[in-house]
Formats: C-alpha cells, structure tokens, sequence
DNA sequence: CGGAAGTTGTTCAGATTTGAAAGAACAGGT
DNA sequence: ACCTGTTCTTTCAAATCTGAACAACTTCCG
C-alpha cells in the first residue's frame, strides 16, 4: 500500500499470468468454436446447468458462478434459447426469478463438444504441467479468490 | 490427444486459473477506473507506447503486443486520440501502416495512474504470493505462452 | 396488516468487439 | 515496368456487453 512498485520478478510475474492466460482463453475458445458451433461462454452455461441439481439454475445463481452482469446472463440465455440449448421457465417459489434449464438438446450439444474441447485444455494446458505445478496452481488461484471475494464482501 | 477427459486435479487446476484470473482482472479494472478514468486497455496502451523507443509503436506491432485484433485497436486508439492520450501518425517509412504515438497528456495519465494500479496489484495478486510462487508463476505461464506460439506458427 | 426497503430479472440505449471485405502499398520475380 | 501474392490498416455491419432505470415481487419491521 505503502511501496507502489512492484519489483521485476513481480511485474514479470503478473505480466506472464494476464497474458499468457489471456493467450490460453482465446487459443481454447478457437479450438472450441471450430470444432462446435459453442462459444466457451456458451460451453460454460452447459456445464453449469449440467452439474445442477435437476439441470437448472435461477438467472442470479448461474450469473454468479459464469461472473456475468446480469443482463449478459439475460441475453446470454436468449441466444441460447433461440438455439434449442436452454430453456427458461418461471421459478416455483419467488414469482420474480425464472430458471435457466438444461434441455435434451443442450445436453447433447455438451456431450458432442465436451472431448473436443477437454482434449484443447489438456493439449494446450495440461500438457505444459506436472503435478507438482498443478498443485501450485490450485493453491495458487484458489487463495487469490479466496481474499478477493472476502475483499469483495468487505467492501459493501 | 487420445484421453479426452482431465482428472479431478487437473479439472480443478484449469478451473481455479481460469476463474480466478478472470475475476482478478475485473477487480484490478474496477479499481483502476475508480482511481483513474482509464480502462485497463487504455492503461496498457500507454504502458506500451512508454516502453517503446520513441514512444511510439505501429499498429500492427501494438496489436500484437496487446493481443488485440486489428480493427479493435483502431477502436482503440480512435478513443484514445479522442481523449488527447495519443496521436496517430503516419508511418515513414511504409505507407500503409500508421504509427500510435504517447502524447505528453497520455505520459501524464500513465504516471498518475500507475502507483495506484500496481498498488491494486500488489493487494490483490502479489501479496498473496511468496518468492517461490512468483517464480513457479512466472516458469509455468511463459512456457505455456511459448508452445502456444509454437502453434501457433505451425498451423499457418 | 401496511409500507419502506431490498431483490430479481429484464429492458433499453449506448459502447465495445468481432469478422469479413476492401483499399492502399510493398516485395519478388519476369 | 508489370504482374502476383502479401501485408497493413481501416471500414462496415452485426454481435455482444455494460450500466442505469424499471417493474414485479419479497421481506422485514413496526
């Protein structure tokens, strides 16, 4: 707070992970929507509602877990719609929210994607690392959200 | 290639960098543009073009260097020329290209912003790191970045 | 109950980003 | 000089994203 400068093996640090994990985003997300017609954000409002319980998720609860403003959910979903992926239907017990839901479709499109596309993360990824990396990595990131969400709380 | 699935560990790794690098980034944009009027591109365009011989970069070298497309830069610096922060002048030496040039206005935003961001850096990313971490950081992310650009390469 | 205060999701306008196409200029051979 | 193929940047329209404002509910107290 008080020393404003970050030292070359920190500049050096930040500046590898922005970038390079910018680089990995946008390498794995070509490989996806060649192999897919699915965007990764697309790819990742699947995987969400595939992993919930009775595969679906009120809007507010998906927008927190996709870090999306809400009405990037809400057009984010309307496109998917369109598309047979998804479905949206009004929550039972709070007559205000709606629920994203997973349909036949959407899971199929999940199902066809998902080798491709986990194959992409380990080639482009995975490959790069041993365990002892991976390990410091989970660590790593995991603290890093960790304080930012109790900065986050903090803040309010 | 052949194994397209990614074990627990992996899975979590990729997730917890993803994630979490995504969210770091939101929080160091809020910050900046709390503390600034500059965007986080807008500050790494200037961070570019005050590290460049003469400050001063063409397009096409800036692009590359931001991992911007191309017409996003001309977006780019378009509001940037709006606002005083650079110039765009032809290029002498090639007629086709144009060169982004740092302004004494846009130094001036560089220098008043910076403390301010690096210390949202340190707070959020570094503190959280001891020197082993930044090292294993830096290791991993650069040769991730370098077969990334391999690949790049070769699949043209 | 009654109503202030907070939530939830959408809408809307405006800003940004993308990708394809085009224009201008370079480079290398012929 | 004259093609032919490339490279550099911009333009344009369409797609996406953001933030503020809103409408419909819910909750919490008094």
């Amino acid at each position: 707070m008080r020393d404003e400068k970050l030292s070359p093996e920190e500049l050096a640090a930040w500046r590898a992970v922005v970038e390079s994990s910018q680089r990995l985003l946008i390498t794995i997300e070509d490989d996806l929507r060649k192999a897919s017609e699915l965007t990764l954000a697309d790819y990742n409002v699947l995987v969400q509602l595939a992993e919930a319980p009775g595969r679906r998720l009120r809007m507010g609860d998906l927008a927190t877990k996709l870090i999306f403003a809400p009405s990037r959910l809400t057009y984010q979903i309307g496109t998917m719609e369109k598309r047979g992926l998804v479905t949206r239907e009004p929550c039972p017990d709070d007559r205000r929210g709606s629920e994203a839901v997973l349909t036949e479709a959407g899971l199929a499109a999940l199902r066809a994607a998902a080798p491709g596309h986990l194959g992409s993360v380990r080639r482009h990824f995975i490959e790069d690392l041993d365990a002892a990396d991976l390990a410091a990595l989970t660590k790593i990131f995991t603290r890093i959200d960790e304080r930012l969400s109790a900065a986050r709380t903090e803040s309010r």
